[in-house]
RNA sequence: CGGGGUGUAGUUCAGUUGGCUUAGAACGCUCGCUUUGGGAGCGAGAGGUCGUGAGUUCGAGUCUCGCCACCCCGACCA
């Protein structure tokens, strides 16, 4: 990587040098002296704290309650699902001894926690009024990746996962799919970012999963992320960890289990999905910050100036307006690119003609356009202003999104587009069977991947565009 | 785990065929003064086990071998 002080890497010259040039000089995370984990710095953190917050709202409405299960989980409940153990083995970190005494039972550390909650549940669970039982947890979980990348995939990582069991398999796919639709409703209003709801072909799907719906992203490098998972368990796990309840016709039933999640991966997302060539660019509804007032003064107007900015400040408290005033040494040039990298909504410049002439100037971070704003007018401007922002941000993802999907019907045509350039074409839709060896074939010949089946479509089929099989309409796309 | 690359100041890097005795630059940092509408100027200053271990040599940042770490590209994946 390198790094010139003053500019940014543009993201047309190297995507991955433009990502971590952000992410360390917005000061987001840095690299940490343990291999594939980050220091989440503490705007980064500030990022999370205000998705858990939000999503913890969206969690608890759907009769969802927190809980914590330990980080350490015996080994030998991950074996007990067989696709389960097969999926996480190679990437679990095992704790074998303490100090230098061997340990009787190897332990796991978290790749996920469905063993050890439905170990838990197992007890909870003994009629079907005990039903549904929903918990989430909020924690870290470590998956031994052999690539990582900060925020899109790291040995450590932050997460909510919920689990749910049910006495029927239809209430179980109502949870799956409220579950999902939170996901991509927040991501919508929240965080401004365009998704398609899906559904995972069988070679994609979670291990130990009977179905995982997923919402799938377009990166402005066209690249897909999966951004949040909703999985139906089916009856797997429960049988596996004897997770029974007595019905009310007398006989016992294996419960029905769901589990979803989504990570700190999305603070990816947001940075892929809408960071520009100045940097991050983060959505007036998650940004910490989301005005920067910046001073502009000579040194004999600096009182005269400071009192003006804090009648602009108490208008700004008044509308719960979260903001930051730079009163740093650095020049008014070094704090308007700052702000910019930091991916400041708005910038309020202040300075002697502002105040001369009553007005502060109000600057959006997406196009640069400045406006003169009358101090009593900044009730009626900057709310308005921070809501056509996120809008603006999102529309143009959705955009975006769409210009990039390409419809083919044959495989000939498939690989012809997807094979002309290194880079990723965006999104590939067409009928396809499903087949995990055909799936596997494309992946070798194209190094895509499916990445849903989205839900719009579901019911819709087709001639599979390789076997000819009947196929459902299906989204590729080269994946982070 | 394969392929490639890099380890010298906080960061990005320079350091010639091994040799000038005190290892440099830029940016950043500290202090002072001057500045402030798109990454300010001048002056002074702090900051280094040259990744690590061994070897060759009168002499190693520079050569040899081992080890370690990190980055990028693949395979594997939230």
């Amino acid at each position: 990587m390198k790094q010139d002080q003053k500019s940014l890497t543009p993201r047309s010259t190297s995507q991955s040098d433009w990502y971590t040039e952000v992410i360390t000089r917005a000061k987001l995370a840095d690299y940490s002296p343990v291999r594939g984990c980050m220091v989440i710095r503490p705007y980064g953190y500030a990022i999370w704290e205000r998705i858990q917050a939000e999503m913890d709202k969206r969690i608890k409405a759907l009769g969802v309650q927190n809980a914590y299960f330990p980080v350490f989980i015996p080994y030998s409940f991950l074996q007990r699902e067989a696709d389960h153990v097969e999926g996480f083995a190679p990437e679990v970190a095992l704790v074998t001894h303490v100090g230098d005494k061997e340990l009787e039972e190897k332990l796991v550390v978290r790749p996920t926690s469905e063993t050890i909650i439905y170990e838990m549940f197992k007890d909870w669970i003994q009629s079907y009024r005990d039903l549904p039982l929903k918990v989430n947890q909020w924690c870290n979980i470590v998956r031994w990746e052999k690539r990582t990348t900060p925020f899109l995939r790291t040995t450590e990582f932050l997460w909510q996962e919920g689990h749910t069991a049910h006495a029927t398999r239809e209430e179980a796919d109502e949870m799956v799919k409220a579950g999902l639709d939170m996901y991509a409703a927040f991501a919508e209003e929240f965080l401004a970012i365009y998704s398609i709801k899906g559904r995972k072909t069988e070679a994609e799907k979670f291990a130990g999963a009977e179905y995982t719906t997923t919402f799938e992203c377009m990166m402005k490098d066209k690249k897909a992320l999966q951004s949040g998972t909703s999985h139906l368990l089916g009856q797997g796990f429960a049988k596996a960890f004897d997770v029974q309840y007595l019905g009310e016709d007398g006989d016992k039933h294996y419960a029905w289990t769901t589990s979803w999640g989504l990570s700190t991966r999305i603070i990816g997302a947001i940075i892929l999905m809408h960071g520009d060539d100045k940097g991050l660019v983060l959505p007036p509804m998650i940004a910490p910050t989301q005005a920067l007032i910046v001073p502009i003064f000579k040194a004999e107007n600096k009182d005269a100036v400071a009192e003006y900015i804090s009648k602009v400040e108490a208008s700004l408290k008044q509308q719960g307006i979260r903001y930051e005033v730079d009163w740093s040494e650095n020049s008014p040039g070094w704090k308007f690119s700052e702000g910019e990298m930091r991916g400041i909504p708005l910038r309020i410049e202040v300075g002697s003609k502002d105040m001369d002439a009553g007005v502060v100037t109000v600057v959006k971070r997406t196009d640069s356009q400045k406006q003169q704003v009358q101090l009593s007018d900044l009730e009626s401007t900057l709310p308005n202003l921070l809501e056509t922002i996120q809008t603006e941000i999102y529309e143009s993802a959705k955009k975006f999104t769409n210009e990039n999907i390409i419809e083919v019907s044959t495989y000939e045509e498939f690989k012809e587009l997807v094979n002309k350039t290194d880079e990723a074409v965006g999104f590939v839709k067409t009928y396809f069977c499903g087949d995990k060896d055909v799936e596997a074939q494309i992946k070798e010949e194209t190094k895509y991947t499916s990445r849903c089946v989205p839900l719009e479509t579901y019911d819709q089929e087709g001639k599979c565009f390789i076997t000819g099989k009947p196929g459902k309409l299906t989204i590729f796309g080269k994946a982070y």
